[in-house]
DNA sequence: CCGTAAATTCAAACTTTTTCCAACTAACTA
DNA sequence: TAGTTAGTTGGAAAAAGTTTGAATTTACGG
């Protein structure tokens, strides 16, 4: 049969909490730990934290989540196919901003070409100040 | 007489824990706290953890440092006149490259024009893979 | 030299994340 | 379907990093 649950294809087991976790990434968008374990108790009380992390872990490590650093505290997680802009995180206010991949196309492309280093400028915050604050 | 000491410029007091601190910073380039402790007690081991905190938020507030996300773990701080390179932060093996701020030029332009945000990258840490990884 | 406000120290509390281990269960096999 | 086993969970406790409060000490203007 063809249609295998896509956390088989990645080789994991399909356990209650696991896609509750990954349910609850795809449904928050940026999310931290602590948000998404509050997300999924809103319908499994019973949920560890500690079993937030470790599944946070591992779906990222088969490659169904990714997070990011947006600051002081902790790390932030989104669905990896939902990927596919970047985070502007004021400093002033807080907010979390979207901008499509293409404003740092060039920006990329230098990088790579004058220092061969890769980067993915969805998988980490740009800081500075929003419009709204800027005022 | 013309030359007061820095700190007294910023209306701080002038105590060997602060100029320590503020030295350390400028020496190490790149630190997190604790290294920050660690280099201060190397000649001054008295000197209290919540001290060197307390003193990088102050030197922060005052401007002659600033701090950076450079991934996992704490925040990282340096001399604010340093900070002329913005930081490569390789996800594998854990470098910390530089490039200068002309290369992503571009890229804060197109931030600012097209969206009102105003970002400085030497702030935050580019993630991605260095040269060396990516062989 | 004094008084006062600022800074330091020390200890304890806090927050966020990781680790350990016993109990449990999903998924494979016969 | 029952048995087996390796991966997963829950719960508590430990790390790691940072903050706070109270008491003491210190810098520095008057």
């Amino acid at each position: 049969m063809a249609d295998k649950h896509e956390l088989h294809e990645k080789g994991l087991r399909l356990t209650p909490q696991r896609e509750l976790v990954l349910s609850a990434v795809r449904t928050l968008g940026h999310a931290t730990p602590e948000d998404i374990a509050a997300k999924v108790r809103e319908t499994h009380p019973g949920i560890n934290l500690s079993t937030v992390y470790r599944n946070l872990e591992t779906l990222e490590n088969v490659g169904l989540v990714q997070h990011t650093h947006l600051g002081h505290g902790g790390a932030t997680y989104h669905a990896a196919e939902e990927l596919t802009h970047l985070h502007l995180v004021c400093g002033t206010c807080g907010s979390v901003g979207d901008a499509p991949i293409d404003v740092a196309a060039n920006f990329v492309q230098n990088l790579s070409d004058d220092y061969g280093f890769r980067t993915d400028v969805t998988h980490f915050a740009i800081y500075g100040t929003c419009a709204a604050c800027v005022k």
